[in-house]
DNA sequence: GATGAATGAGATTTCATTCAT
DNA sequence: GATGAATGAAATCTCATTCAT
């Protein structure tokens, strides 16, 4: 059943490219090189499409999986470095889907519990090395954001951040 | 000609709501509670409404205007402070056209604009107050994509940042 | 608004033609010399032109009325005979929704409940005369159904039958 | 070749289900639990299916079947009394057909023929019991048609007549 | 200016039928 | 014989746009 995911790369394509209003099923079916009915032989609907999109092709579960690494022993910066990094490339490896996201009125949802699960995996950690004295104490949640915020905006403008410098920006004692 | 202003207004409201490809024509027209052919009266096309939308109600040139704020002689934390809160409330102003900007395919380079010239503003103060020794020197450039980021994303979320406490983070010597 | 009516109209001359089913919105448009989109400005969908039909243009309610017209203080054979011929013009008259209800599945329901309707009106009038010694006594249920179904079929099978000799065939000592 | 049987079995079913119209080849596949490609196999189109139902599994056969029987030299009233019974019989163990006939456009024809036979079924045996003295003369083509009527359409409807009260009411003298 | 009926083009969806396996 | 993926044609429906009034 590999065409379904060959439909499947064609809309995540389509859709990024044009949103998914914009784009029409016809499209998502030349860029499949099959013709549009069979579309409706894998989903019911165009809708049907965006909706396994969102639901396969999401990567809230691999954010989630970023906690363990959270766990690291080495230092808080190398640590933190690491891990948005690691978002970073999440984001880049996505960029389809998150144009997705952008374009479908109905996927807001996704990217605010997107947002919300980054803030909380960067926050904690920064709560814990606090707590541990290896950062300064300061505001962690406003640093947890501004630092997701970082990231995300400038990946999503297709001019990514030095992850490194940011780093080095809010926490320049510890580098 | 305020019947324009009404249009654009409506329009402004729909196309945030549903989207521009998902907003039809009546749907535009119903909210502004005429039929959908006076539209045309005023307008060439439902794709030259959005055009008008992105060229007359814009706030690039309130956005370029902060620059001569910028140039306030009161402590650099404080100015920064009072540009970053101007910008939050630029973008909680136009929020439905930042909504447009989002969903309209053709609307991406305004953003792109809006992007640079944010970061260009806030970059160009850093380096003036570093030079003035007023600042730590750092790398500006990636600060001023930080606090640019920190505020859209949050503000575009509907969970807008705390700009203080976001200049604290960055500069707490100088607080 | 007599636009609407042509396309009822319209709508109910193709669909007794070609069945429900059968019928394309196109065949509707085109036998009412308008273009298919325009039914979507009076009907939200071809189903909705259905029950519009049966809505509208049932005739239920002039079968009730003929309930009235059975009080009447004729000889029974007499009242009876103008009470089918009158419900046989019914049928004639409704000859294409008669049509329509025995093409849409959906309409199972209204060919029932005016069966059932005609059944009663007969056989509510067999009763009382009976009770008033006019008629002799008989099953007065099977009577109805039968004086019901001998007129219904046979106008809808295109040979209508000569309602006093069905008359005179149950009561021929009353003639 | 059974496997032809079963599909016709699950067509009639589906057919009488949703209408021919209405019925897709999936529906019938599903029915029969095959694939739709094997229909084609066995029938040239859908149309087709329809056509050999009704060839093949029509009984006008078994109604002219009936003419013999008709021959009986039992009392009339008796005779007609079975007559009718086996004609409801008849409809009854058709009645899937029976709804195909009335569901596809193409069938309204051997829906008249099977009601001219029956009329003329039931009317050459009033007649001939007419002329042999055994029943009232009357208009035996008028009683054909109601007899004939009074069974089918009650049939038809789900609520099937009194047989016996139903010759009782045309023929009390006799009974 | 303003209406809203009407159109034409195209979008989504359905489905009978074919065909390689 | 049997499958079921794939197609092509058509059906339902939508909507930006026009135009007579």
């Amino acid at each position: 059943m590999w065409r379904r995911e060959q439909l499947l790369d064609a809309a995540l394509r389509v859709f990024a490219d044009k949103g998914v209003d914009g784009a029409t099923v016809k499209d998502v079916a030349q860029a499949a090189e099959v013709t549009p009915g069979l579309l409706y032989r894998y989903f019911d609907s165009k809708e049907a499409m965006v909706e396994t999109l969102l639901a396969e092709r999401g990567f809230l579960p691999r954010l989630r999986e970023l906690r363990s690494q959270a766990r690291d022993s080495r230092p808080a910066v190398v640590v933190l470095t690491e891990l948005l990094a690691e978002f970073d490339r999440l984001l880049a490896d996505n960029a389809e889907l998150m144009a997705v996201f952008f374009s479908a009125a109905q996927a807001r949802a996704p990217l605010a519990t997107l947002a919300a699960e980054g803030r909380r995996l960067i926050g904690d950690f920064l709560i814990e090395r606090v707590a541990a004295g290896e950062l300064r104490p300061h505001d962690t949640a406003t640093a947890a954001r501004t630092l997701f915020a970082a990231v995300a905006v400038n990946r999503r403008l297709g001019t990514p951040i030095d992850v490194a410098a940011l780093v080095g920006l809010l926490f320049p004692e510890e580098g």
